[in-house]
DNA sequence: CTGTTAGCGCGTTCAA
DNA sequence: TTGAACGCGCTAACAG
């Protein structure tokens, strides 16, 4: 256990704590031959300085406080580590807390009340640890607005957003529109999209995109062939089915995330329609399973790292008083796979 | 931003700073009326103890360290969370380390010199900051004896181990058993094995798992049943293969992992055998996406919550100098699905 | 320019 | 119930 402190440097080095200090950070010019002293009882005595004192009087601590709403959820654990990447470069460190809401109160979010005593608390608490700053990490874009007083204290937001503060979210509109670009340039016209819930801003703004396709590339349009799904893999199912008993069934399906795709699958495969050969399906999110399945799917990529990094660059900025340029809002990349084809004539 | 501190309470309550801490912590016998009137200012004032300036008197900061090999990897977010749901019991913080491995070195974990350092450097990190105990969440379970050193700190390993240090291990010999006890209950006798790497700990766990239940149930033992892969897709594939040409082929396989069984379902399908019709499968992991394959794959879920959990109580007691009774070992839970079925006469 | 002294940051806790 | 020392490193002010 190492109790040896800046003294005990001092002490031995023949020098006062002072200049210990001066030598450790550099503040000032100490003579080569002392700093080597004092380098060297350093090593000698492997001392470590103590943070917390450093911080008690520096009144920073370089250390961020992450409030994720979940870390088991698929898009956490990706922003948490291009938070790490910023911070391991910056020497910023992480005070993560975790909200555990999957777990504690499911997909409940409307039910503002029964997290927000969680949210509250762990603001507290980080506060109470000094954290130069906080990032909110949620499982899901929703305002968020009123849901925690940070005092005063940067924070920046992924996945969520409030009246007042910077938040970091990806292009869902050029997302989708890409994505239909892609089927358009393969040969597609008549092209059904299977949305998320609609009380989510990316379902809608992924909806905008699809309507910006439509429009631009004079798709024939079809209220028909838009289909609000739930995010789950049975509205997928049972969607898909009734995109492929219409008279006239879309040629390729754009899915809102990957796990209703399997249920786009389960019904195509039921039909009898093969895919990619009679009908095309893109996904978004690149789970890792979208490269399992049969066939393996194409899918967006959401740019999860580079939200995580951007949160912290555009954070320590905020903490250092500089100004945010406004930054390219990080975009999605497709990833070809295979259950995109020609349509058949 | 709130500058107040205990002084100030002090000075509003007309009352010392100790008496304030009192209140505070209930260290110590307050009158009843004096105790009112500072929570009252407390209240008023907004005031938050600088938990820094605590810590740094009582030489210990209810901050734990964890450092995670990749926060990235499927079983380090929910161990992570399993570490929280102790730390949220007991008022113990988490400070997060993220080595970022498989995006550094990718899989040569052979490599110690090339993770050393960063695992040295975090280590020092988190002693600068004072943390009372570290945790140290491994992607795969090996001897990782030498590699940091915390100078006396408690230390538990999970997904990793050491010669001297406490590991918190699931029990791998009896999962493999109890999923062969599982097939044979279900008819089985022809069960094949598809390991994953042999340097892997787990993997020669999970073998001799195997073997227990082929000579207790007294199965025909056939070495070719047996196959050596790399916990890949493509290993599953090719070696499932195999066991379908064998003049015996198999009725059931247990793979080692779950993306073999994708590279299982592959092979089977090439070849015109049914899952689970005519060939069954196990899994291991419990992967989201082994509910989304066709069949819904049966598979052994690893008990990674509990493993955080147990980790942190380990180390919690470590902290406190308590002697720590041996626990029971996590075990793991089969999952029934859809991809095991009697064996065909 | 180099080195030292001493007070400070903010709670905790002992002696009185 | 209080005054004051203390934990450890930083840094302003000062001396040589």
């Amino acid at each position: 256990m190492s109790n040896i402190s800046i003294k005990d440097i001092a002490a031995r080095a023949n020098v006062s704590t002072a200049t210990v200090s001066y030598v450790l950070n550099g503040t000032r010019n100490v003579r080569p031959k002392t700093r080597e002293r004092v380098l060297a009882v350093i090593e000698e005595l492997n001392y470590k300085p103590n943070d917390i004192a450093k911080s008690l009087k520096r009144r920073r601590t370089d250390t961020i406080g992450v409030i994720a709403e979940d870390v088991t959820v698929f898009n956490t654990p990706e922003i948490i580590d291009g938070i790490n990447d910023y911070g391991d470069r910056h020497d910023l460190h992480i005070l993560l807390t975790n909200l555990r809401l999957d777990k504690r109160i499911g997909r409940d979010f409307d039910n503002v009340d029964k997290y927000k005593k969680y949210a509250t608390s762990a603001v507290s608490e980080l506060l109470s640890k000094q954290v130069d700053g906080i990032i909110y990490v949620g499982v899901h874009t929703r305002d968020l607005s009123g849901l925690i007083d940070t005092e005063g204290k940067p924070i920046v937001y992924t996945y969520g957003y409030t009246q007042n503060d910077i938040a970091i979210q990806y292009n869902d509109e050029q997302a989708s529109y890409e994505a239909m670009s892609y089927l358009v340039q393969k040969g597609h016209r008549r092209i059904a999209i299977i949305s998320g819930l609609m009380d989510s801003i990316p379902s809608r703004l992924r909806l905008n995109g699809y309507y910006k396709a439509v429009t631009e590339f004079e798709l024939p349009f079809d209220p028909l062939y838009i289909k609000m799904g739930d995010w789950e893999r049975e509205s997928g199912y049972r969607l898909t089915k009734e995109l492929l008993a219409l008279p006239e069934p879309p040629t390729a399906i754009l899915s809102m995330n990957d796990v209703m795709v399997v249920g786009v699958l389960e019904a195509a495969n039921e039909a009898g329609v093969k895919v990619p050969a009679h009908l095309s399906v893109i996904g978004f999110d690149n789970r890792e399973f979208s490269d399992y399945l049969t066939p393996r799917i194409t899918t967006m990529d959401i740019p999860l790292h580079e939200m995580g990094y951007q949160a912290m660059e555009v954070l320590h900025n905020l903490m250092q008083g500089k100004k945010n340029e406004p930054m390219n809002m990080p975009v999605c990349r497709l990833i070809e796979r295979d259950s995109v084809a020609a349509p058949k004539k």
